[in-house]
RNA sequence: GGCCCCGUAGCUCAGUGGAUAGAGCAUCUGCCUUCUAAGCAGAGGGUCACUGGUUCGAAUCCAGUCGGGGUCACCA
């Protein structure tokens, strides 16, 4: 471990014990990073301390640092300022530090557990494109999953694509309707906004029948039930649960257009699953876990057949699973999802990145599960996010104001495109460098921009601003790695070589960026533990910004000594190499030079 | 109405029991004849929504009030 605060709390808690008979577990020891106007590099909190000590904080704070100078060699010196104990450690203690993180082959990866996690993001429809609200999550999910990763989890990611019911139809009657046998390929659609289009056609087709209907002197309410496009979407909806064969082939048909597409935005936003899950798949087996939680006792039946769970005895409320024709709702088709899932990875834990407008949903499904007693009940985790809105608040499609994955990538992109071409580098690059640099820039802008945010909070993404380029921003971070690169490059140029033989002192500067390099793994296990990509994001952010101002003045390639040019390498090599395993946990690229 | 989440600088956000609450954007001032200025150094900007409580210590924990959002569907 590069961190000294673990050895810190276990030997405060050995002193507190000898010397005042005082039993603390170390874990509750509070440790943090001292403050940059005082002296030293961690502070021992020592007020719960006072009482056992029966003595001044100051007197018992330099009395406990006296005995751990005496049991850590390593410690330099300390100092008390009220009740806060400052501690030192010698230089020769952090040049060791920045050596064991430069052996480390794989610093940042934490040693594996036996823990399995099935991590499950994204959860598109299959009738329209992704937007906003599908970037956070995909974003988040597949930063959370690199994460515990990182942090030693054997981690599973997979998809759910809901590509059943009343939306799908839909698009379907609205296409059979006015699609002239007409495809993406024959009109160069990507496929999710081709079917997407044709759901678009439906709500403008069902608006002008409703009206109609109204007109008629029907209400408006009675009008949308009775609308003919609605009743065939209804009607579409019925023969597809029987398995009629010409609808199953155009379902099929129109999904499998919908999935080509998604890909196609998969692959941009750079994200991958291990295996998707079907809910027309698996709705069949949540009915059979219904009917068995029936049997057993733990639901119960209505007298018109419908089958419910009662939750208040937890606070919640009687929730429905099966509905008096025997057809399945939204929770019976998790429960078969989260039953198979099981079969298939025998996993721990269970994460389901879904947006906070399901929070009770997902307290529904975990209770159901574990009422059931399945082994993965316990493990089930809602990773709950907040949703992305705009300044006039919500999304809705009904108003056109969603904003498509795709138009905000290229958005993006172009936007990092103009830059660069504008900038004075233009001329360093060719024309496919910068596209492949635009789309690299382009997207850690926007993917930080949402990562940097706490997951439970609300975003709100303003369209007509566009996403900086500067300051606390994926491409600053990007910016500081590029510059270490550069400087590399020189280094190799003039064929320099780099040994570890730094000397024996370290400049204030210097040691703030080790000190803050050895903090990386405990920021990792933070961040699993939390599920929350924006330790990484804030932690990367404030390292690259230690970096630049280090960088200012201090040459590295023209330092003044040969032993300090060893030792601002190592330290610039160390930074490049968290910066960009930091981003790469995030889901960014790095480019070598911008 | 019940339950859940949120409220920190003009704006977007960090900080979730510890010292004088921090960044970025925006505004203003400096710095490219030495390793990439997408950068650095600095200035101004705060009733941490409000009230009470717990504590040696509260933006952080508890209770209440106000404000914003979500949810309480045999929709998914």
């Amino acid at each position: 471990m590069t961190d000294f605060t673990e050895q810190l709390r276990q030997q405060v808690a050995a002193v507190a014990a000898h010397v005042y008979q005082f039993q603390i577990e170390a874990s509750a020891i509070k440790i943090d990073k001292t403050p940059p106007e005082f002296q030293g590099e961690y502070t021992v909190v020592i007020f719960p301390f006072v009482k056992t000590s029966r003595k001044s904080p100051e007197a018992t704070g330099n009395e406990i640092g006296a005995a751990l100078m005496e049991r850590m060699p390593a410690i330099s010196q300390y100092n008390v300022v009220k009740g806060f104990l400052n501690i030192s450690f010698a230089d020769e203690a952090w040049l060791n530090t920045l050596r064991d993180m430069r052996a480390e082959k794989q610093f940042g990866q934490l040693a594996a557990t036996d823990k399995k996690v099935v991590l499950e993001y994204c959860g598109p429809n299959t009738n329209k494109p992704l937007h906003l609200g599908h970037v956070r999550n995909v974003l988040l999910g597949y930063a959370a999953a690199n994460i515990l990763q990182a942090a030693g989890h054997t981690v599973h990611k997979v998809n759910i694509l809901n590509d059943r019911g009343i939306a799908i139809c839909k698009s379907m009657v609205a296409y059979l309707r006015t699609g002239n046998n007409t495809t993406p390929a024959s009109t160069g659609i990507k496929g999710d906004h081709f079917v997407g289009n044709y759901y678009v056609e439906y709500s403008r087709i069902a608006d002008a029948e409703i009206q109609k209907l109204v007109a008629g002197g029907m209400t408006a309410e009675a009008a949308a039930k009775q609308a003919p496009i609605y009743l065939e979407a209804q009607e579409m909806l019925r023969k597809w649960e029987a398995g009629d064969a010409e609808v199953l082939q155009l379902w099929n048909t129109m999904n499998n257009w919908v999935y080509a597409g998604f890909q196609e935005t998969y692959q941009r936003i750079g994200i991958d699953f291990e295996k998707e899950y079907k809910e027309s798949e698996f709705y069949l087996k949540g009915k059979d876990l219904v009917l068995e939680g029936l049997q057993n006792g733990t639901f119960t039946k209505k007298p018109d057949g419908s089958i419910w769970v009662d939750l208040t005895a937890d606070g919640l409320d009687e929730k429905v699973l099966l509905r008096a024709d025997g057809t399945s709702v939204y929770i019976t088709q998790d429960m078969g999802v989260a039953w198979q899932r099981y079969q298939d990875y025998q996993m721990d834990t269970s994460v389901y990145v879904v947006a906070n407008e399901q929070d009770y949903h997902f307290k529904v499904l975990k209770l159901v599960m574990q009422k059931l007693h399945y082994p993965f009940a316990n493990g089930i985790y809602h990773l709950s996010y907040g949703m992305v809105d705009l300044p006039e608040g919500k999304m809705k499609s009904r108003e056109g104001t969603v904003v498509d994955a795709d138009d905000l990538i290229a958005g993006m992109t172009d936007e990092a495109h103009a830059f660069l071409s504008a900038s004075e580098k233009s001329a360093e690059f060719s024309e496919a460098e910068k596209q492949i640099l635009a789309h690299q820039i382009g997207l850690s802008a926007l993917k930080y921009f949402i990562l940097k945010v706490d997951p439970r909070k609300r975003i709100l993404f303003n369209p007509k601003e566009s996403i900086d380029l500067h300051g606390h921003t994926g491409p600053f971070i990007q910016y500081a790695y590029a510059r270490i690169q550069s400087i590399f490059r020189k280094l190799t140029e003039q064929q320099v070589a780099i040994t570890d033989a730094y000397g024996s002192s370290l400049l204030p500067a210097e040691k703030e960026l080790i000190v803050w390099l050895s903090q990386y793994p405990t920021t990792i296990a933070l961040a699993a533990e939390t599920y929350s990509p924006a330790e990484i994001a804030n932690y990367i952010y404030t390292l690259a910004k230690k970096f630049n101002s280090f960088y200012a003045d201090h040459p590295i390639a023209k330092a003044a000594s040969v032993e300090k040019q060893n030792l601002r390498a190592a330290i610039a090599e160390r930074t490049a190499y968290v910066l960009r395993h930091g981003l790469q946990l995030l889901g960014i690229e790095v480019p070598e030079k911008m």
